[in-house]
DNA sequence: AACTTCTCTCGTCATCGCCG
DNA sequence: CGGCGATGACGAGAGAAGTT
């Protein structure tokens, strides 16, 4: 299993405050840059050529699983942070409307003495 | 300082569901 | 039904944090 020396990406999503379209499929992509269109496959013929085609298709495949998984992740990141936000706003309300509740229930009680 | 343990990130594989 | 993208699971490597 190859290791290749990666770049430290960091996080560079930022929460958007709204939803994020976590489940929504991302429209067709082009091809990584790197990929090597392969000649068609009419014209192989020796076990070799076959090999090489096997190969490359695999590599092909790798490649755009790896992104597909980069992909997802940064979703997944998205989507959870969004809804870290959402916590917060909604605790943030609900503290607010029990304070209300709170002084509500005060004057209430003032008045009925 | 050397080590162990924890945490994060990544690539790969297996699988699922959708589309042509 | 085959191909393909999305995603969960898994293991490996790197760096941070804790321990001796």
């Amino acid at each position: 299993m190859q290791k290749t020396i990666m770049a430290v990406t960091g996080d560079e999503t930022a929460a958007t405050g709204d939803m994020p379209t976590y489940q929504i499929r991302a429209p067709p992509t082009s091809l990584p840059q790197g990929v090597v269109v392969a000649a068609s496959p009419g014209s192989l013929h020796s076990p070799q050529q076959l090999a090489e085609e096997a190969t490359r298709k695999r590599e092909l495949r790798l490649m755009k699983n790896r992104e597909a998984a980069r992909e997802c992740r940064r979703k997944k990141k998205e989507y959870v942070t969004c809804l870290e936000n959402r916590v917060a706003v909604l605790e943030k309300q609900n503290k607010t409307l029990i304070e209300e509740l709170k002084a509500l229930k005060d004057l209430y009680c003032h008045k009925a003495e």
